[in-house]
DNA sequence: TACCAGGTCTGAC
DNA sequence: GTCAGACATGGT
């Protein structure tokens, strides 16, 4: 077993996990299992007798050995995150976004993720119309029905899980497979999103460019301009995407006090305003949108 | 009961 | 090109 040690003051674990990006994950003795593709690690935060974020602080990975610079990867660790954080407040008072601000004090230990290029596509398609509880449930009987199960220790003991399905293990499940698991019309453009993974759509799909990337996507039945853009920036990390969905919509009417009707244009407008730094800042502004709700 | 959720597709105009 | 309605499901 291994272990990552790394500052919380901009990685906290329950922040980066429970803002919307990703689905697999549950809690495990104070802290997180997250599980990536195959792989699974504990993540917890460490030493903080105050409060969040505080100096002293820190955030405790532990992974099998072998899978560190999967993890290191994963949570994007060479980033530094304290200048994102800056430049979300610089843009708050040059565009006079005050909510920016906010947003980003509350999401400062939002780290965007680096997934599983596949299970991103697959859970993006999930998630649509759909609200995030019941993705998990729909993601996570998929996991038990189709992928294999693995056991790994960790210091507090050992867990039993199930790895995300290849799309080679979904090759041969027909619609019905998806629709009695409870995915409702999505059934169908799974089909299609295995079919377009097994057809080798997404063959060397890191090497494209951010626009060359989201055409693909868009040419997959059941994939839009937001999930899309929620597969390159999450599976991805292409970002100078800003994925617009009913949270980010309210923001921008009720913050931003904007008058696009069209989610695609209110996309471009905040692309134009943000560029590289834009799905960050559209992460901590769906975090913190999200977090005046009691839906957590 | 009606509405909502990290939307997309289809057909009418 | 724009728009309304349909689409499955389960929680509130």
């Amino acid at each position: 077993m291994k272990k990552i040690i790394t500052s919380g003051e901009f990685f906290n674990p329950a922040d980066t996990l429970e803002c919307g990006q990703v689905f697999r994950f549950k809690p495990f003795f104070g802290g997180y299992l997250v599980f990536s593709g195959d792989k699974v690690c504990f993540l917890r935060s460490e030493g903080s007798e105050g409060s969040k974020g505080s100096e002293g602080e820190k955030t405790v990975i532990e992974c099998i050995d072998g899978d560190e610079e999967y993890f290191y990867n994963y949570f994007d660790l060479a980033a530094d995150y304290s200048k994102i954080v800056e430049d979300a407040k610089a843009a708050a008072d040059n565009f006079g976004f005050p909510i920016l601000k906010t947003a980003a004090n509350l999401g400062k230990g939002v780290r965007i993720l680096r997934q599983n290029h596949e299970e991103a596509f697959l859970s993006f398609i999930i998630s649509q119309n759909n609200n995030i509880p019941r993705i998990k449930t729909l993601i996570e009987r998929l996991c038990e029905l189709s992928g294999e199960k693995k056991t790994a220790t960790f210091s507090v003991g050992t867990v039993e899980y199930f790895s995300f399905p290849s799309a080679c293990a979904l090759a041969k499940k027909d619609e019905s497979f998806y629709a009695d698991l409870g995915f409702g019309y999505r059934a169908r453009y799974m089909c299609c999103a295995v079919q377009a993974l097994n057809d080798g759509f997404l063959k060397n799909a890191e090497n494209f460019s951010f626009s060359e990337l989201k055409n693909k996507l868009l040419c997959v039945k059941g994939v839009g301009e937001k999930v899309a853009d929620c597969v390159c920036l999450f599976g991805f990390h292409k970002t100078a995407s800003f994925p617009v969905d009913v949270w980010i919509e309210r923001v921008y009417k009720q913050n931003f006090n904007g008058a696009l009707i069209d989610r695609k244009k209110i996309s471009e407008y905040f692309v134009s305003l943000f560029n590289e730094n834009s799905g960050y800042f559209q992460q901590y502004l769906f975090y913190y949108k999200r977090s005046l709700s009691d839906e957590r």
